[in-house]
DNA sequence: TTCGTATATGCCTTGACATGTATATGCCAT
DNA sequence: ATGGCATATACATGTCAAGGCATATACGAA
């Protein structure tokens, strides 16, 4: 479970940084929004944060972790190196992108999903 | 095995598409490339094929692999959410800065959206 | 046909990881 | 201090994927 890759493998993990991409959460409030136990949404906060994606702050008994940009800016760096390729290829991905109804993936927490224009 | 995201979790699957995207190989050549074996390398091969990222066409008795944009961009979709928090991060900093000398004028330079600690 | 090469697949073992239950720790209020 | 709430962690369990090895399939050449 080193590389950013392995841990945004786990669904939760990503809604869980899909919900705090707009503000801050306490525990909580994501084992609440995203259905899961508390034990669950402790571990993967654990995970998360040892590898940088978020931090958390103390406030009374509660914890409030918030995003960190840089391992998903380690991941955009690594995207980048196909950037260049995919320039050849845009007719065929953009007759893609718009079959395709960019939501995060088919997951069962609450997701908010975001709207791509066209 | 669904999403894009377990895929790209493998690191020898990382390394086929990295390998690919300068130009199309078959699989002798990715598994002397990559130092795997070939059934190792005709396994993950057919994972991501499965999954959209490489096609294959037939030469001879081998088979000639290269590159699909499309899942690729699909994780780069997922990115975007995120890439709005990096541009507000970065603008709530410069707001806050701008907010801490308003002794001069404001006529910051432009900042790098790459950094940010805590 | 038979042989040799290239690739795919099936079976099996191993290990990692996610989850549930239970319990521990920490903090506030009384 | 005691109780209650919020969060973290320990342990046991089930699942699943990756790799090794063997074998199957496909194709070309002779």
């Amino acid at each position: 479970m080193e590389s950013v890759f392995e841990i945004i493998a786990e669904p939760n993990r990503r809604a869980i940084l899909s919900l705090l991409v707009s503000r801050e959460h306490s525990v909580g409030e994501i084992e609440r929004q995203l259905r899961m136990t508390q034990p669950t949404a402790s571990k993967h906060l654990r995970v998360l944060r040892q590898a940088g994606f978020v931090e958390s702050t103390v406030d009374a008994q509660r914890r409030l972790y918030r995003l960190k940009p840089e391992p998903l800016q380690e991941l955009d760096a690594w995207l980048a190196q196909f950037r260049r390729f995919w320039s050849v290829h845009v007719d065929a991905l953009e007759r893609h992108l718009d079959r395709m109804d960019m939501n995060t993936d088919k997951d069962q927490p609450k997701k908010k999903p975001t709207r791509r224009k066209k």
